[in-house]
DNA sequence: TTGTATGCGTTATCAA
DNA sequence: TTGATAACGCATACAA
């Protein structure tokens, strides 16, 4: 049997509005009374029913966050976020609730978001990440007013509240880095080319070059899949291309794991032979050997900030019109040994 | 404006129930009227409001995940089972709500314990890593009987619903094989030694070696905290306290790397000088150098098995009384280099 | 097969 | 300052 304020009402002999206000505090309540109902409330560990406070109030305190596939929450990237979004939702005071979106076309997208949509809960935090294609549903989303929608770690676009971090500038860090170390054939191993976060690190890479006299040449190019493997297969297939590789810059540390196996394997010395770069600087980064470089992202942070700014919106949207937010984070290069070079 | 199941039975002109009716299927509708509904459904977008649905109904389809502190969705253990754990609950329509206690007193626990119940979920996965005097808030939360509980990678007990990886099996086969492998003298850098996982490995490394007439010396454990760098000191200390050690079992492979590393800053040769094996055969493990030897814990599958149980609970507790579950994983030692004996 | 009335637990409005 | 009553959106007895 579910304990009312009905009961706690009848037990401490006033009616269940005041018990209401009592708890809320929205409406005077005498001192007297307050005492009483609150005491009676600890009697009979009254709680009060989430579910039919939100039927009431329009609200549910509940976020969601929109993840794709299974293994997401294995990358160091998503369960990182999530940190930060959990840390700042603990402090405003709401659950979050994790949902997936699986299938790609429209129609399965748009499902998804209604089921998200019929739990009332006060915001959606998106962070599937952005593949070819999904600007269209994004619009078709973004196109309801209810609930309020943050793109997390997608291309900044004026017309959607989106917290990312910058990914062009991260990778020109690196790059330039390799650079200043005196590499001169560069390569990279990409993350799915369909990520636009995987096209705005290549984007960084080939200009990078270019602006320092340097060839691109898309044999440099090798696309993995995030995975420590496509690092390994990657760094061989490079190896096979062009002897004269002396820098590579991977764009995750699982990869760049799988370039240092391959070194060891070969019997190639980082840095002495070659000069390596990661992305991500995983906890694990500083430990692997030798110690590797690699751009800081600040998951964290920017979990933090996307529950912020959507908490911001869903205060202020009660009282106006608000504006897309745009905050875009800049990452930080942890120069360790796998790209010092040896003289 | 939010469309209601009235709209929809104005429109299609007939009564709020008979919509209900076509909808849930529980009463029969004539076939005309059904299609009558579906397409206006349709027309409008309607969708049935979770909130008011679970009011009434005296469900939410919402199943909660305890776990505790920020950090942990991090390590790799949490986020695995947390897939798995997601795989089962889209399958079985469930959404998944994220909760995290806070604090370590009773009293905050219970608090915590009390607004997820305050959300009307129909389940809860405790997945808070069980340290030295938990068991008494576990009574605590077991008393009530709603909503049932599963504990997650706890240590079993007849009394409670349990779904766990046998622990101390794993750590078994672990010290079994550098054993077999010929070690003498081999340390244990364990994690945290107020969690119980810690404390089932750290006993089966001690049986095991007495077990083989092999001596547990107390200056061989070092005590971790799950972090590489814990593995990095725990490593130096081992072999300042004892220049014979020719194994080292770290409980779980972010220790292990860290263990890797120093011997790579020392010039110790893995496996020749000293044999290696982890915990956990995280994704990167394979790719370590030299590749490690680790225990598989099929945390994917745990986190399934435990939201199939709970959800069997929570179907067959609409009925009657149903037994404490158990179910006790086996893990797999996985065999890589770093603990293959060169001759 | 369908409509009507009632309840789920809470808050808000309007009187008192 | 408090109490009675009507919503919130849905499902379900009971009648028709």
């Amino acid at each position: 049997m579910k304990i009312t304020i009905e009961d706690v009402a009848k037990l401490a002999q006033v009616s269940a509005g005041t018990v209401s206000n009592a708890l809320t505090g929205k409406r005077p309540v005498a001192e007297a009374t307050r005492q009483r109902i609150m005491d009676t409330i600890k009697v009979l560990g009254y709680e009060p029913d989430l579910l039919a406070q939100g039927l009431v109030n329009r609200y549910s305190r509940i976020i969601s966050i929109v993840i794709t596939e299974l293994l997401e929450l294995g990358f160091y990237g998503y369960s990182s976020a999530l940190t930060g979004i959990q840390r700042k939702a603990n402090e405003l005071g709401y659950s979050i609730m994790l949902n997936f979106v699986n299938g790609k076309t429209d129609e399965e997208i748009i499902t998804s978001v209604n089921q998200i949509r019929a739990r009332r809960v006060d915001g959606i935090i998106w962070a599937v990440h952005e593949i070819k294609g999904n600007r269209d549903w994004v619009k078709k989303i973004q196109s309801q007013s209810y609930p309020p929608i943050i793109f997390l770690h997608m291309h900044p676009d004026p017309k959607l509240n989106v917290v990312s971090i910058d990914n062009y500038s991260g990778a020109k860090m690196a790059v330039s880095h390799l650079i200043d170390q005196g590499c001169k054939r560069i390569g990279i191993i990409t993350g799915p080319l369909d990520w636009w976060e995987s096209q705005a690190r290549l984007s960084a890479w080939k200009d990078t070059l270019e602006i320092n006299n340097l060839v691109p040449d898309p044999s440099l190019i090798i696309e993995g899949d995030w995975l420590a493997q496509s690092g390994q297969i990657g760094m061989k297939a490079l190896l096979e291309r062009d002897k004269t590789i002396d820098g590579v810059f991977a764009c995750n540390d699982s990869m760049a794991l799988g370039v240092l196996n391959t070194a060891c394997e070969l019997g190639l010395s980082i840095p002495k032979d070659i000069l390596v770069v990661g992305y991500d600087d995983a906890p694990e980064a500083a430990y692997y050997w030798p110690p590797l470089t690699s751009v800081h992202q600040f998951l964290n942070q920017s979990g933090q900030t996307a529950l912020e700014e959507l908490h911001d919106i869903i205060e202020t949207g009660k009282k106006g019109i608000t504006y897309p937010i745009q905050r875009i984070i800049q990452p930080e290069l942890v120069i360790r040994k796998s790209s010092m070079r040896i003289n």
